[in-house]
Formats: C-alpha cells, structure tokens, sequence
DNA sequence: TCTGGGGTCCTAGGACCC
DNA sequence: TCTGGGGTCCTAGGACCC
C-alpha cells in the first residue's frame, strides 16, 4: 500500500459486446451476449442489457437463451476486431505512463507513479477523467471504467465499483472505508471455493474476515492462500505494477460437440492441437521441454499428463507423439468431452536439434485454425441476431441515442432501477437476420462503415446543468463518475429516496450530482452540489440542492 | 442442451542428490 | 539401526482469473 493514490485500474466495460454494438447500429440498447453460440458454449461477455435479464459470463449459453427475451442478439467472437480496439487503448495508456501491466485484452493497470504525474487525488481524478475521455473517442464510444488507488486490490475494486463507465478515486487512509463493507467474494483470490469455506465460518465480509485470526485462516487456506487473505482484508498489498512477463506455457483445448470415442478420432485431435501449440511457440520463438495433455470425461471428471523431457522442441510432430502416447495412459472408452495439448518449462531459445525441420508442405497440410488476426467470419462462425418486433415500443428499456439528456443520461442499466422487458414479446416476430449484416465488410476499431457512428458523445459542448453555478469551469465528464468515500450512491439517503444518481459535474472543486427518480412513474430530476467531495474522506460533504 | 479457452499459481508427494 | 535434512525436479490436481 502506498502513501497515494498512484495505481490506476482500467477495465472496459462489457468490451465484446460494446464493440459489437459500436459496430452494428441496429444492436444498440438491445441484450447482446457474445460467446459460443453453438450447443457447449458458454457466455464470454453480456451486455449491460442482457445483464438485466441476468446473463452472465461463464453462464452456459443455453442458460443465456432461457433468460433473455427474443430481440437478443447471440454472437460468436470477432476476436481480430476487439484486439485491434484493445490496441488503441493500450497505445493510450502508454502515453499515460512507461509503466503499464496489461492484465488482459480489456484491462490494465498503470503506475502512475512511474511518471511523476501529480499524486494528489485531484491530480489523479483529472488524469481518470482525461483518460477516459481519450479511450472513448479514439474507440468510437467503448467506455472504461477507472480505478485509482494506492494499491492494485484497491484500484481493482474501485473500477468495480460503478461500474459500467465509472470512475473511483480511494485516497490514502481510505481503504479499509471501501474495503471492509465488501462481501468476501470481491476480493482478488477468492473464488467459489474459498468463498464457500469462508462463509461456513460466518465470515460473509472483508471486515470480518479481517478479524479472523492468521493461524485459522493459514489452518484453512495453507500458507500462501491464508497468508494472502490476511494481508488483504487489511489492504496490505505491495504488488508492484509488472510491465512484461514472459509466457510460462501455451496451449490449447477444444470442447468436441458431442463425446468421443473414436481413438482414431482423438489421435487425430491432438495432432491438430499440437500443431497450432508448436504454431505458437515457433511464432513466438520458444520452445518446451514439458507436454501436457489434458481430458475431460463425459462426466466433466478431468485429469492431466505431463512428461518432461531433456531437451526442448518445437516441433509439432515431437509434441503429437508425446501427446498420443500420454493419452493412452488414460481410458477413454467411456467418452471425451475436451482434450487439451500443452507445452511448459518453456526455454526463450530455440534449441538446433534434428528435429526441428519440416517436411515440405507440413503446414499447409495442417489445418491450424484461424490465425489470431484473421478475421473470424468464417462459415462456422455463426450468427444470429433476432429483431423483437417490440423494437421502441414504450415500456422498453430506454434508448441511449434516443435519450434526450445527452452527454449526461447514463447508460440505461447504470439506473438502479433495472430496465423493464420490453413489454409484448410473447408476440413478438422473429426476423431471422439484422438487414445491416449483410455482406458489409470486416469491420475495425476505425471503421468507415456508413452506419458507424465514429465518436463518443461530443464532448467538446456539453449542456451546462442548470444546477451549476455561472461560470462554473465544467470538466465534461464520461458517464458517471464517483468520488470516493465521500459520496456513495447506495449509501446516501438521498439514494434511497432517488434510486439513482451519478456525478456530472467537474469532479475538480466543485462537484454536481444529479438525482432521478423512480422510472414509472417519471419522477423529478433533483440537483445537487459540494465543493471538494473528493478531497475530504474522513469528512462527508455537504450536498445542498 | 449445464459447465469455453487461455492462462497463472499453489500444494503435496515421490524421486533423487549431497 | 526409530525412522536426518535440506534442496531441486517432476507430476497431478485444484483454485482462480479474464
């Protein structure tokens, strides 16, 4: 933990779905789920929309399509065109700091400390806000939301926070006030398991967890694990922000659409698994010394098989027969969900051995699956994108191009109010296909498509509320914006009585918060204004309407 | 129609070595 | 002959993350 707020978080929000929406017009304000589509797939991201009707990552697709209404739009990834946006933002975040850790293709942090940028939480909140803004309009509108704090648990946790296109400053002596309200779940580490063990105990909360004792908790977790946790509930956290890291494996899986039996056929996989395995180590220039494999029975029972060996390879081939010959330590007979081909212990030379050379036309011959840059509109790539007839029927969820606040109306879900189903769907007609999908060309983070809408908001011009003062400087924020812990929605009383709200205001000295309330019926929109909320943690501030 | 695919890190036990 | 004791490497499995 530092002494300020020096490590910025960023995490796009819902970025498959976002950048499906930016793409095609026709899916804005509508439920998207981007995943496998086909019968074993799983939900990789759900927009805010088809959140409100409890889509959720990793819920199996089928799931999905129970709880969503017909007007959903179900897509398989386009993975070129959301690494080509996350390149735009990382290019952005590198002229935030030399010192970025990418943690994923939509998420980063930043070590803000790296580049003597201002510490104070005022500095660090201009430099959110600006960031956000570049992100927004060199994307084409994708929003991230932002975390800034003195440690990476914290920074992570205050993108969490207000989420989608939020911003959460924890100033120095904050911590524990954002930490220790939290339920155990939302800590970096703790998962189903160690949730599930925590909550045997009563311990539901960061705060409680934090009273329990070391020894318990290393009896429960083991050393590393339960140490962790300690350190942790008291935001006791020293991880540095990394720049790079080197890969310690590659591999790759395939979930078969029906079980497996067929030895032939499984040889047959993993040979095909091996190659795009060796594809990639030779295109990154490493080689292996471990291969594993790996098997999922019918019954989702997995087990793994290793075997090192004294030199390391490359060689699709070398890796094939190992492969085959671990797996016939294993019985198949009762059918194979997944099989998996890995190479570890990886060595950043390539060794020169006899076995490294190809046969003329190996490759070719190799059907690798799709290059990582190649656009994935192949065939089997499915999509299906169904059209509600309910389309802008009152009652649905509102519209953001259609809402006539603009610059400052949120993203419809960020109500605390769930936008209702759109009513009269059980009639609803199902049109096969979107009429923009067809035949328009691959589609970028810069895209000349007539119906893209090329930038965020214009952010150039906002409306000035009519609650500011004259003369107010007004930092045009993103979307919503939190300071805190001097300001919560949730927390307040006027949240209570408003059910939603967001900062629009200058987040510098002054700052306006913006009260709607309840949905049906519309209720009044309330304004109110302090001066530095952000800066006095300790000491709530004064919101006067 | 339950449960993807790419990873990382940790633990525990056995082999082996000095 | 009641069994040392580190350290490293390897394997298998599990939890977790995005």
């Amino acid at each position: 933990m530092r002494a300020e707020p020096s490590i910025l978080h960023v995490d796009l929000d819902a970025m498959f779905a976002a950048v499906e929406q930016r793409d095609k017009v026709s899916l804005r304000g509508k439920p998207v789920i981007v995943g496998g589509v086909a019968g074993r797939g799983v939900v990789a991201t759900a927009s805010y929309e088809a959140r409100a009707f409890g889509a959720r990552s990793a819920m199996p697709m089928a799931q999905a399509r129970r709880r969503c209404p017909p007007g959903t739009a179900y897509l398989s990834p386009r993975f070129a065109a959301y690494k080509r946006t996350s390149e735009v933002v990382m290019a952005l975040l590198a002229e935030v700091t030399p010192l970025v850790e990418q943690v994923s293709i939509d998420e980063a942090y930043l070590d803000l400390a790296a580049a003597g940028h201002d510490l104070s939480p005022r500095g660090v909140t201009e430099i959110a806000m600006r960031l956000k803004r570049e992100i927004a309009a060199a994307t084409g509108g994708i929003t991230g939301s932002v975390g800034v704090a003195s440690s990476k648990l914290l920074a992570k946790i205050g993108s969490e926070l207000r989420k989608p296109d939020g911003l959460t400053v924890v100033p120095a002596g904050g911590e524990l006030a954002v930490l220790h309200p939290l339920p155990v779940g939302r800590l970096g580490g703790v998962g189903p398991a160690t949730e599930q063990r925590l909550h045997r105990s009563g311990v539901r909360t960061v705060g409680q967890l934090a009273e329990v004792p070391l020894e318990d908790l290393v009896d429960w977790f083991g050393t590393a694990h339960g140490g962790g946790l300690f350190r942790l509930a008291r935001a006791d956290d020293d991880r540095p922000v990394v720049g790079e890291r080197e890969a310690k494996s590659v591999s790759a899986e395939e979930t078969f659409e029906v079980d497996l039996t067929d030895p032939v056929r499984l040889n047959r996989e993993l040979d095909l698994l091996s190659a795009r395995v060796a594809g990639r180590l030779r295109s990154g220039g490493i080689t292996g010394r471990t291969v594993n494999i790996k098997v999922r029975h019918h019954d989702f029972t997995t087990v793994t098989r290793a075997i090192t060996r004294d030199q390391p390879t490359d060689d699709p081939r070398l890796v094939a027969q190992l492969a085959r010959r671990l797996l016939t330590e294993i019985d198949t007979s009762g059918g194979i969900r997944l099989l998996g081909v890995g190479v570890s212990t990886l060595a950043d030379f390539a060794q020169d051995d006899l076995f490294s050379s190809f046969p003329e036309g190996f490759w070719s011959a190799v059907p690798a699956g799709p290059a990582e840059d190649e656009e994935l509109d192949h065939p089997f790539m499915r999509e299906e994108v169904s059209i509600a007839a309910s389309d802008g029927e009152p009652g649905g969820p509102p519209h953001p191009a259609t809402n006539p606040g603009g610059l400052l109306a949120p993203p419809a879900t960020a109500l605390a109010g769930r936008p209702t189903p759109p009513a009269g769907d059980s009639g609803a007609q199902l049109v096969p296909a979107a009429p923009d999908l067809a035949g328009r060309p691959a589609s970028g983070a810069v895209d000349s498509d007539a119906e893209h809408v090329p930038a965020a908001p214009d952010l150039a011009g906002p409306p000035v509320p009519e609650a500011l003062d004259p003369g107010e400087r007004l930092v045009p924020a993103v979307g919503q914006v939190e300071a805190f812990p001097a300001w919560r929605p949730g927390q307040d009383v006027r949240h209570e009585e408003y059910g939603a709200g967001w900062v629009w205001g200058s987040g510098l000295g002054r700052v306006t918060v913006r009260f709607e309330g309840p949905r049906t019926p519309p209720g009044p929109v309330r304004t109110f204004a302090a001066d530095d909320p952000l800066l006095s943690p300790a000491d709530p501030p004064d919101w006067r309407e």
